[in-house]
DNA sequence: ACCTGAACACCGTTCAAGT
DNA sequence: ACCTGAACACCGTTCAAGT
């Protein structure tokens, strides 16, 4: 049995029920209606009274956060891979694509995640942080083999990608896809 | 003396000065705090009552709007001359360095003009439509020329330069500036 | 340990009453 | 013709009281 005081013990089973519902139907609303759905209505489909979801999510980026967990483990092991695929000109090319469709999970999201970025309190920043990690090494390696234009930086791409996800949130992915299509081409080295 | 019943009477003066006051300070408001600072502090520190910012101005688009007009005149001007200037290509870059420049006056301005140009019913639709028709022209004439890639189309040079707005807004105006940059490299047919 | 929901704060918007 | 500001609606957030 275990009496250890430095043991994290488990959630009552309402209580995990309740998370669980709390994320599904946040899901959903944020889905439907953005990133800005009204928290109250989301605590009332999941059954449960407002301060349940406070007590569970201290913010609406706390519950973005914990939506995009699942989104952001397979985004970031799609970026180990690329930093080890033998073209660093695809590989780049690839996260870009793969990174500005990540921000389109709800609408707002391109816009919380900018903030975020720069933003040490909250919840999202370090996934931020690290999406912008995998920017400057795919970008370093693609410099290093000569495929990209000299004076492209790191944050040029990462730049590239928010505005490419806003895009998509304004507009279609369709156009976002062809942005990033001729940003692609303007960023390869000229044939010299 | 007037007396027609179709001639447009002039305001009373308080109600002129009211408006010009609420311009003023909603300007002042908008640019430290963005286009969603709250208009009772706006109407307070005009000196008037919550209800006469509504009697001028139906919301906050119509706010904006008005601020927005003297800015628009100069760049509609701008692009009517971009459209008989020497170099097709230049102008079309010009454009999209102007056009962007332009949304970058408040913070929250882009997500506000990509709103417009779907809605109808916003104040800022008619302006939204303008700048669109100005990136059809030059782009066309760009395209005739042969110094645009065939496959870029006018709503690819929309999209960029509201993408750019909104990078400007969320980074810094160079890194938007260098954003265009890297496009305008691309965009470009390829020397055959 | 967790849940409830009343309470408060903030802000947009309307409108009856004034001048 | 225009202004006033109370009133209402909506939503985020907290917290004392419950279980």
């Amino acid at each position: 049995v275990n009496t250890g005081q430095s043991l994290r013990r488990q959630p009552r089973a309402d209580a995990r029920r309740n998370y669980e519902r709390l994320l599904a139907e946040a899901d959903s609303a944020f889905r439907e209606q953005g990133t800005g759905a009204p928290l109250d209505a989301i605590a009332r489909s999941a059954g449960v009274a407002i301060g349940t979801l406070y007590g569970h999510f201290p913010n609406r980026r706390a519950l973005v956060s914990a939506l995009l967990k699942d989104r952001n483990d397979a985004l970031f092991e799609l970026g180990s891979g690329l930093l080890a695929a033998p073209s660093s000109g695809d590989a780049l090319k690839t996260w870009m694509r793969e990174a500005a469709r990540h921000a389109t999970a709800y609408r707002g999201l391109a816009d919380m995640l900018a903030e975020g970025i720069g933003d040490e309190a909250s919840e999202l920043h370090s996934s931020c942080l690290r999406m912008s990690d995998f920017a400057v090494r795919l970008t370093a390696r693609a410099r290093a083999d000569g495929v990209l234009r000299a004076e492209v930086t790191a944050a040029d791409i990462s730049a590239f990608i928010s505005a490419a996800s806003w895009t998509a949130e304004r507009t279609s992915l369709e156009q976002a896809e062809r942005l990033l299509e001729l940003v692609m081409k303007g960023l390869q080295q000229p044939a010299s």
